[in-house]
DNA sequence: CAGCATCCCGTTTGATACTG
DNA sequence: CAGTATCAAACGGGATGCTG
């Protein structure tokens, strides 16, 4: 287990005063606000949303077509949509050149650039912690869901089937 | 406009150096890495989540029945589900003291608490540009979508309905 | 109290085809 | 090339009722 020792050497104490002021900070608004966040992340959860982000955060500018080949796989529909919905967001700027053949390019907003930033060190860790995610899963899985701790070990692997 | 001028000050240098090492990172994992890391940003906007890990975050150990009390408006059904989710994903533990009276006791693992603390630079920074995202969101719906901003002004507002 | 099963709805995602 | 329209599948999410 040469993965098993990283994972946030902070002091419990530390850790709680930072949840402490998070806390202090949700509480200070509305639940608007809060539903903001949640939504905010949710659109980041979108599927397509964060490669799109993280592309336009790399190269600057890229166009529909462009974006279409870095995600490969997404399909215009979905691209189309995520785009919209960022810019919606006022993450990105759309920028219509309106030229014969079509040339719509796209680019980060302040807003967009921030959110990227904010997001680094969050993913960083993800990757860094990828181990121990596989890990965590594996052990659920073949536990069949956390089975219980049954005293009694009956439950031998019965489902093979990770319903997920 | 007394919201205008915060939303990240840093140098677009500073900027894409950032987003440089984010790159450099990811290209060194495989897809499985990517995929993952979505995957726990999407779980992360599974709208319970987020008050989950929050509140086991600061209260540290939750019963069911308490955690469902703390975020008044999820049913067991989601709550279990979410619990479900969040360990299988080795982020709280689940220890079930098999009492006569059922009671389950969830808490952050290590992995729970790494991840809470990502969050938080990113959520907070959510918050504190909350203007800003609901300007944007004005500004796109009043536009009836980026229009395209046409240099006829036919737009004129026509569709005071957002679909959101 | 904890949690599972069932039904049921809206949204998201995708495959495909079509327009300017 | 950029974008829309339509159809179908998958999933999230809620309501309700039932177990140990």
């Amino acid at each position: 287990m040469k993965e098993g020792t990283p994972v946030i050497p902070q002091d419990l104490d530390t850790f709680h005063e930072v949840i402490r002021r998070s806390q202090e900070a949700c509480d200070a608004l509305s639940e608007a606000e809060d539903g903001l966040k949640r939504e905010i992340l949710a659109h980041a959860g979108n599927r397509w949303s964060l490669g799109v982000v993280h592309a336009l955060g790399v190269a600057g500018t890229l166009r529909h077509a462009e974006l279409a080949r870095r995600l490969e796989g997404v399909t215009q529909r979905m691209l189309t949509r995520t785009l919209r919905q960022l810019e919606r967001d006022g993450l990105i700027s759309r920028r219509d050149h309106r030229e014969v053949p079509p040339r719509v390019d796209y680019t980060l907003t302040e807003l967009g650039r921030g959110l990227l930033q904010g997001m680094i060190p969050l993913w960083t860790w993800v990757i860094d912690n990828a181990d121990a995610f596989r890990a965590a899963r594996d052990r659920f899985d073949t536990d069949g869901g956390h089975g219980d701790d049954v005293p009694a070990r009956t439950r031998s692997v019965a489902s093979p089937v990770p319903r997920s």
